[in-house]
DNA sequence: AATTATTTGTTTGCATGCTACCAAATAGCA
DNA sequence: TGCTATTTGGTAGCATGCAAACAAATAATT
């Protein structure tokens, strides 16, 4: 069979053209594709938990600390200590960090909107349903890195 | 909105649930996803200009030079020298890179059936038509590197 | 209370992916 | 012919992604 018509070659590609698509809509702010989403998830739940955010994300511990490590660096978030527990860390926006994720939630809307609007919406209804049972049926235990 | 919903997050990780699928099938090979694709296609097209490696798999030709690097590390591939051309590469299978080839085309099919085989026909229709026509949409020339 | 097991986040090392830049070779045009 | 533009593949630097190994802290067990 061809490389074109293997699912695993056509996802990857999909993938980088709407992650391409993504980061052009947030390169203005100075923050990349990844570090935009955990703006945007800060945005809604400040003050969380490190280990929550990362199953959220669904990334391994060792990917979270290199994107906590670049947004704090440009002073977007920061790392608190959990009171109750020495091994855990609070992630918290800063006040820039907040308006950039207040941002990033519009823009996120926005490029939602006209990355999908051009589609039929049926199609856009099964192919977001396919999306969602690909990423659930394969989903790998992130438990710790 | 929620990330959960993003297009953009829904996309990067069904994509990175499909490549591990894919890379636990190749991986008792000792290749890589990618690696894999690659000896995939120069198995239907040996000694073939890097160029057009690069363009059929849409990569970049930094991209390209490190899997080369690495597959011709562990001798499934030669980079020869173009007669006409001296800029110009042609890759090539070596006998035990023909081998890994054919192998790897037989688990390519077994495993698109395999990840595909449980979903509606229609939807897994409607789910490739979309996936194409996000990736030429948003194709990006990738003229050089 | 003391020992063992688990959890949390970091570090290290690897493979892709990109952009930007570069040297060498070829192509095009005056 | 001689100069410029383009093409080709490579290098350097960065950001994700992963697994594996660790230190520190907490939980569980004896």
């Amino acid at each position: 069979m061809e490389v074109q018509d293997c699912i695993f070659f056509q996802l990857t590609k999909a993938s980088l053209a709407g992650n391409g698509f993504w980061t052009k809509k947030v390169e203005h702010l100075g923050v990349t594709a990844s570090q935009a989403m955990v703006l945007n998830f800060l945005g809604e739940e400040d003050r969380i938990l490190s280990l929550v955010l990362r199953q959220k994300l669904q990334i391994t511990s060792a990917t979270m600390t290199g994107i906590l490590d670049r947004l704090e660096k440009i002073g977007l978030i920061e790392r608190q200590p959990h009171p109750g527990d020495r091994r855990a860390i609070l992630v918290c926006l800063t006040d820039k960090g907040a308006c950039y994720a207040k941002d990033i939630n519009q823009i996120m809307v926005a490029a939602n909107e006209e990355f999908m609007g051009r589609f039929d919406p049926d199609d856009s209804r099964v192919f977001r349903h396919m999306l969602k049972r690909v990423q659930k049926d394969m989903q790998i235990e992130r438990g710790n890195g």
